[in-house]
DNA sequence: ATCATAGTCGTCTGCCTGACGATAAACACT
DNA sequence: AGTGTTTATCGTCAGGCAGACGACTATGAT
């Protein structure tokens, strides 16, 4: 059995990605517009085949910055020069995902801080950043008033899983960091909070509670003045990944 | 493009199983050894081929019920009669993972009560459960004083990520009842926590956390006196899955 | 000068936690 | 029957953290 390839019955494998980033103050993802049946123009998250020499971390890098012009971010590279976070989210394969032929899409959560516009393949008006709560919002309107398809495949499942695990990580890790330029402000990092978790926050207390956790922030001493207001100190993200104590989502 | 299968590359996708139960005082794994090339004679993780109509889930959930006679523990039925809660854990895909062709393994996670002896295939002596430090231990040295070969292929990384997943899982979800029988003390609850996080806790102070704590544990009315000493009350995992507050771990 | 905006520091109160004393109810001895 | 052991359960107390919110600061806009 172990060498005969009909053994086995053969599957497509294919990297999706959840790219999320926060854009006046609402938490967007990447979708492209489908150029081809099934499917065709309607949009969806961004992936492709996994080739055959290609990890599967290497696979969603490598779409990430074809996509994006990204680079993924390893977890050992705590300078986040002009890197995207980049984790696996989970995998899917139900045999009827795709009406063509069996294909398991692993799909891949990346967060990235605010970014210009999107390319896909070099044409702008096949890629765009949308809100997640329009692309999730099942046949009803965008804000411009105009009608949304849902996206294609499974890929709303895909996303709502994405933006649940981004909602509940940047609870206990650093990730919310990821959204983040190199150098920001406590206040730019409520504000990420408050459009991931969609929640407003008390400025005094999250001040309190995020330079008071150990390893979060660390001051390089700068300050600005680009949101306004008295000028705010300028922070990188520390070594730490795993808060202690964690962030708390308010309550429903 | 779309319909042409020599557009991408085949895979074989498997499903392993990390089945993590706590035996006498200690968490351990369900390994089953390797009848043929590669990694002959070695422990593994269960595990086989997804088939050509079926969801991942579902393989994962035939390959326990064929390695354990566990039934599958749909997240919608709260009464755990025979089943064991069974999850997607992480899915694997390095192209050398396995030396004959291209394997990718959607790994899933069990957590099951105390079983009697494990049967694959009917051959016992072809199945285990092993503690987990022993089956990560490579090339270390068995309860028993054998060297212990480590596990086949990538299935010591797998064990161990399925293991940090139940570690973290149980202290804000109410994941450790599944460890347990349908009715079981606070003291055999607390027992598992000691178990699968390898410290010991208070037992007063965990009593007041998990009677405390809204929609974890519903008394039965019941008591027993299987563990000796004082008769305890029963209790039935409440509805909640989400622990609010959680359970904390203690610091390293 | 005045206002609006955003940032930062304090205070107070209630809740949760960890440490630990005390009591209760079974069993195993002698 | 009494005594010790084991496990379960209830209480108390001090420290720490979180939410609510007042106060003050430093900038740009009018």
């Amino acid at each position: 059995m172990p060498y005969d390839p009909s053994a086995f019955p053969p599957f497509a494998v294919t990297v999706d990605l959840v790219v999320l980033t926060v854009r006046r103050h609402s938490l967007c993802a990447l979708a492209v517009r489908r150029g081809e049946p099934p499917f065709q123009g309607r949009w969806a998250l961004p992936g492709g085949f996994v080739r055959d020499d290609e990890d599967l971390s290497q696979a969603a890098a490598r779409e990430l910055a074809e996509e994006t012009g990204l680079c993924a971010h390893d977890p050992a590279a705590p300078a986040q020069d002009n890197g995207a976070h980049l984790e696996q989210l989970a995998t899917y394969g139900d045999p009827k995902r795709d009406p063509r032929m069996r294909v398991v899409s692993v799909a891949h959560l990346a967060l990235a801080p605010d970014l210009p516009a999107p390319r896909a393949g070099g044409d702008a008006s096949n890629a765009r950043w949308a809100p997640v709560e329009e692309l999730l919002a099942q046949g009803g309107y965008g804000r411009d008033g105009e009608p949304v398809a849902p996206l294609a495949f499974d890929h709303a499942q895909i996303l709502a899983d994405g933006v649940e695990r981004a909602r509940s990580k940047i609870e206990y890790s650093s990730l919310a960091t990821a959204f983040c330029p190199p150098e920001f402000t406590v206040g730019e990092l409520r504000r990420v909070y408050e459009a991931v978790w969609g929640v407003a926050l008390d400025p005094r207390n999250f001040h309190r509670k995020v330079t008071g956790t150990p390893g979060f922030l660390v001051p390089t001493g700068g300050t600005t003045t680009r949101q306004g207001g008295r000028p705010a100190q300028l922070f990188r993200a520390g070594g730490a990944t795993l808060l202690n104590p964690p962030m708390l989502r308010p309550e429903v």
